[in-house]
DNA sequence: GTATCATAAATTGGCGCCAATATTGGTAAC
DNA sequence: GTTACCAATATTGGCGCCAATTTATGATAC
């Protein structure tokens, strides 16, 4: 019956549960097409039932999960061709200000996202899924910030979490994530030496990486 | 007290709450810097305090409108540095796809486009705002459709909604409609001609109207 | 006359109940 | 043995109440 199973050990919750619902189906710990129960949900995040429709309504207005009538609510299941358009968005809008990033970089700013990458491959070891997820993120949103444009960072963030429903696919195998990594430290290398069409082909290469690998 | 007056004469309503309220804020009904009471949308919209409340939340996750927690919502107050950001976002999007436009364009689509072109031109005349405000959107709807991305059309009618929350100020004034419906013709004329270029420069120049005006 | 505090009104927001609807399991008929 | 129908159960989703917090008002002290 119960299609939610797996019990994060919660203490005393005093997040969001969005958040929560957001970070579980980005780590995968809820895969697409799982029917998500408001009574399972209810006890997995220890919350209220108008918390979860809550959630649940703001989850399937960020298209995350769909919504059916009277049916219920189950993880969205992406298709092919969403994903490769959605892929297409951003490499046009990362590269778009690929000319600002090389303008606007700084020796500080270089700095900090060396630290960025290499804490990336920290997690890349040591860290859990999200933590690793959260670093990359955390890397491209500091990449994008030398665009000078937030909202372009922010509609970014946003749009990132629209087709990575299925982030554990993309991340599956240890030989990509590593590329991964090394690619982050080229696009620094890029951005040092002021090569802004070599730092636009490395994003769009890093970008469509994950949809262009043959199944 | 009540800071929302007007009262849209309601026969009986079956819409979702969200749109109809969107569509006062769209429109300019409900002004930037408007608290929106509960009570007051409850008659306003004759509908429930549970619907009203999914649609401050579903409206404030869009941005539209700012939440105060235990103040209450009001309609956001569009900053001039973000308006000037997302203007620079679709005009990235839209001449981004505009060589694809030109592929793609057959006599169909472009009889279609003249079609909806004529028909903002129409609603400057005997339309309500709304119906203008929409006639807009199907125009750039339509022509972007020809970019073969979906997903792209869906983002730019979204963050299309992000800053358009001073419709009223962008078509104050009866030159600058007629001069955008004239530049829709223009459009569709560059994608006859096959002028990937041109039609570029007309949709960054059409978009950034607004914004580049002076005070 | 003005500032401050206490009291009262209003508004937000959390919570739980109950009706409507879908699903499942059992039973009977063919 | 299979299928169709019906009853029982479970789940969704609408609705209203009440506590917590904030804002407005009026009275009192300085």
């Amino acid at each position: 019956m119960s299609e939610v199973q797996s019990e994060t050990a919660v203490g005393p919750e005093e997040r969001d549960v969005t958040e929560l619902v957001l970070q579980d189906i980005l780590t995968g710990m809820l895969p697409a097409g799982t029917w998500l129960k408001q009574i399972d949900l209810e006890r997995r995040y220890d919350c209220t039932r108008p918390e979860v429709r809550r959630a649940l309504d703001r989850l399937s207005q960020k298209r995350l999960v769909a919504h059916v009538p009277n049916r219920g609510y189950h993880v969205y299941q992406p298709d092919d061709r969403n994903a490769k358009e959605v892929g297409d968005i951003r490499v046009i809008l990362e590269t778009a200000v690929a000319d600002m990033m090389v303008a606007n970089a700084t020796s500080d700013s270089i700095a900090t996202l060396r630290g960025l990458a290499r804490y990336f491959d920290e997690m890349t070891l040591t860290g859990t899924i999200l933590e690793h997820y959260e670093a990359n993120l955390a890397f491209h949103r500091e990449l994008l910030l030398l665009g000078g444009n937030q909202a372009l960072v922010d509609l970014v963030s946003e749009i990132r979490q629209r087709t990575s429903s299925a982030p554990v696919s993309q991340w599956r195998t240890r030989a990509r994530i590593e590329k991964s990594g090394r690619e982050h430290h080229m696009m620094i290398d890029a951005l040092e030496a002021r090569d802004a069409e070599e730092l636009k082909r490395l994003i769009a290469l890093h970008i469509r990486q994950p949809a262009d690998t043959p199944k």
